[in-house]
DNA sequence: TGAACATATGAACTGTTGTTCATATGTTCA
DNA sequence: TGAACATATGAACAACAGTTCATATGTTCA
């Protein structure tokens, strides 16, 4: 272990521990970006970033098959990062809010930011 | 299949798909949420966004053992997420960019927002 | 009503990821 | 130099996540 700091009795690590925010909060926020972390559904969200779009269309935009669209499609609905409305037999899918664009434009730049 | 559209011969899907990024930067931004999708280096960077920290420090924050932080912390470094300056035998972590502390802070905002 | 189409979903399989445990590497200081 | 400490890392194991395949549900229209 590290010797004590001399002007205080408590570690950095300590006073941070107790500042943290909510391990719930920090969960929630993992699982948001894990839906991020999967190259299918950032080709979704990529996708609906120019316009809203039915379901047969994102297969074809992302090009994987009607049925992994649909799988990533339900996880992208439950944590809110797209919305439905059902027309006739299409389902319409466009992107949630605009944290979402945000928070996708940001990562766009550190990813294309030279090295 | 849904029949064509009216005023073009190309589908929406197929339109989309040639104006999507390559299929590379996709990949890159998904690896990119995949390292702060996880709960262990959201406490890290959490942490770090407090203050600069040894390992031991850090172990101490985030509440785990120093190896599970030691292995998260190489990911987060190969991500450029952090950066290490090594100063005696204790190795010092801190933020690595701007991009981190706006993403991060993005993802906190919709997390906290109610719904 | 029933055929054709659009979408959703369950089960099985496979590859990936995070933790733990043991140990290696590197640094200080007596 | 060697003991004590700080950090890093490899291997093994368990849990999880994504795709595929088969099929169910829901909608239109002849």
């Amino acid at each position: 272990m590290k010797k004590k700091n001399e002007a205080s009795e408590i570690s950095i690590g300590k006073q941070v521990a107790m500042r943290m925010p909510k391990d719930e909060i920090l969960y929630d926020m993992a699982e948001l970006f894990k839906v991020f972390g999967d190259t299918t559904r950032t080709k979704i969200l990529c996708a609906l970033f120019e316009s809203e779009m039915c379901v047969c269309d994102l297969t074809e935009a992302v090009g994987m098959t009607q049925s992994a669209v649909s799988h990533q499609l339900r996880i992208l609905r439950h944590a809110r990062l797209v919305l439905v409305k059902r027309k006739g037999k299409l389902s319409y899918y466009s992107l949630g809010d605009n944290h979402v664009k945000k928070i996708f434009s940001m990562a766009m730049e550190h990813t294309l930011e030279p090295k």
